[in-house]
DNA sequence: TATGTTGTTTATCGATCGATAATAAGTCGA
DNA sequence: TCGACTTATTATCGATCGATAAACAACATA
C-alpha cells in the first residue's frame, strides 16, 4: 500500500481536483488546514481522524502536528473559524427599527441569520461541540436570548401596547414563546444537516409565515400573561377569541 | 495496573453502588448490558469504548462480545430499545377528536408527547444516530410529518371552516407552519438534553403558551394562502389585522 | 460428590490512533 | 551557485481500539 504511492505522492491523491501541492508560505498552508478541518469535522465529529484529514488535504498526517501542537489546539481553531465574528450588529438595530413594520423587521432578521449561519459547517460543528459540552454553546444561546429574544418581546409589547419591560419584566413565559419562535426556525436547520430531511426550498416564504403566524398569535397569549392570568387553567372561549371576523 | 486490582475485581469497582455481579443469568446480563450501553452511548456517542462501557458494568470488556457479536450489534440493540413502541396511537386518536377543543387537545398531545420522549437517552441518541446519517432519523421524521403535523394542519382548517384537504390538499407552506410549532418544542429538549442550557420548569404552561400562540396565529397565515396569495408579497395593513380589538 | 453446562475472566492479537524524531527537499538571499 | 532556512516526508513509537481463544468458576443435576 505505501509501495506504489510513493512517486505519486508528491502531488495530491491523482484522483481528485487537488493541484499540486509542495512547500507553500506558512499562512497559506494553515489556512488550507483549518478549512478542511471545519469541513472534515462538521462531517464526521471530532473523533475524526488526522490521517484522514492529510489524505483529504494531500499531505501527509506528521504534517498537520508542525502546525497544531495537538489535535484538540486544531479543533479549538476550527470553533474559532466557526463561531467567530459571524454575528451581525446590524441584527440588533434591525430588530428594533419602528420606522418598519415588525413583521417586516423579523422576516428581514430571520432570513439575514440564517443566510448567515445555516450552513453545513456551521450547524453540524454547534451540534457536535454541543454534545461534547464545550463552553461555547451556552454561551451562545445566552446570546441569542438577552440580544435577540428579548428584543424580539420588547418590541411585541411596544406593538401592542403593553407594557415595557421597565415597567414590567419580561418574564420566563415571554422568553419561552420567543424561543418556540427561534426554535422552530433553527429546526429547519437541523432537519436539513443534521437529520438529512426535507427542507422548504422557498426558506424566506416560510420564515413569513411562520413570522407572521408569531406576530398575529403571540400577542393574545402576552395580553393574557400580563392580565395576571397566570394559572394553568385555559382562558374560557379561546377558540372563539382569534375568529376576527 | 492489573496487579492490585485482581483480587478486587470480583466484585464491582468497589468506589460505586453497583452490587456484587457474578453469574447472572442470560437474559438478565443481556438486558443490563443494553440498559448501561444506552445511557453509555447517549452520554458520548456511539464513539464511546467497550472496555469503558465494560467498565461501568462492573464485568469485564469481552464479556460484551459473548452477549453481541460485534459493537455494530449491540448499537443497533440501543436504537430498538431506545424507539421502539414509544409511539403511542393514541395520540392520533386524540388530535383528531373534535369533542375537545383544538387547543385542549394540541397541548395534551404535546404534553403527552414531551413526557414520552424528552429523556436524556432518547434526545441525545437520536441526535447522535442523526450525525450519522443513520435511516431511522428519517423515518422518523417522516412519521411526524404524516401522522402528526398534517393531523394538526387538517385540525387547524376544520377549526376554521377552511377546505378539507380532501377538496384542497395540504400545501406544503401548511406543513412548515406545522414544522413550526413541532421544532419550537422539540427545541427545548435540544437547549436541555443537547445544550445544557436552560429550560423551564413548568413544561405545560410552556406549552400551552406555545400551542394558544399557534393555534391563534396559523389560522390567518392559512386563510391568506388558501385565497390564493402565494406571492412574497406582504398582506397590507398586516400589523392591523391581528388587533382584535 | 462427581460431572456437564454455561457465565465470566485472563491473556493477547492485529489494527489504528495521536504524536515525535530524523531526514529530505524546495526556496531565497548573498 | 552555494549555504541557511523552512516546509514537508519517512519511519516509528507507545497507547488504545475491537475482537478472539483459552482457561476458570459458578450452578444445576444426578
Amino acid at each position: 500500500m505505501a509501495d506504489g504511492r510513493k512517486t505519486v505522492q508528491t502531488r495530491a491523491k491523482s484522483d481528485n481536483d487537488a493541484p499540486a501541492r509542495k512547500r507553500l508560505p506558512r499562512n497559506e498552508r494553515e489556512q488550507m488546514i483549518v478549512r478542511e478541518a471545519t469541513r472534515f469535522f462538521a462531517e464526521v465529529g471530532f473523533e475524526g481522524q488526522t490521517r484522514e484529514l492529510a489524505r483529504r488535504l494531500g499531505v501527509t498526517q506528521p504534517l498537520i502536528f508542525r502546525y497544531f501542537p495537538t489535535k484538540e489546539d486544531l479543533i479549538e481553531r476550527v470553533y474559532q473559524e466557526v463561531y467567530l465574528s459571524r454575528w451581525n450588529p446590524w441584527w440588533e438595530e434591525l430588530l428594533e427599527d419602528r420606522s418598519m413594520p415588525l413583521t417586516e423587521r423579523l422576516s428581514q432578521f430571520y432570513m439575514a441569520y440564517t443566510t448567515a449561519i445555516f450552513t453545513y459547517e456551521w450547524v453540524r460543528i454547534f451540534v457536535y461541540s454541543g454534545l461534547k459540552g464545550v463552553n461555547i454553546n451556552r454561551r451562545y444561546l445566552a446570546l441569542i436570548r438577552d440580544r435577540v429574544l428579548k428584543r424580539i418581546m420588547t418590541e411585541v409589547r411596544a406593538e401592542q401596547n403593553l407594557p415595557t419591560p421597565e415597567e414590567i419584566p419580561l418574564s420566563e413565559r415571554e422568553i419561552e414563546l420567543a424561543w418556540g419562535l427561534h426554535g422552530g426556525v433553527f429546526y429547519i436547520a437541523i432537519r436539513k444537516w443534521i437529520y438529512e430531511f426535507e427542507t422548504p426550498e422557498d426558506i424566506e416564504g416560510v420564515l413569513e409565515a411562520t413570522v407572521e403566524s408569531f406576530v398575529k398569535g403571540a400577542p393574545a397569549v402576552m395580553r393574557r400573561l400580563l392580565e395576571g392570568d397566570q394559572t394553568k387553567a385555559r382562558a374560557p372561549g379561546l377558540s372563539l377569541d382569534n375568529s376576527t371576523i
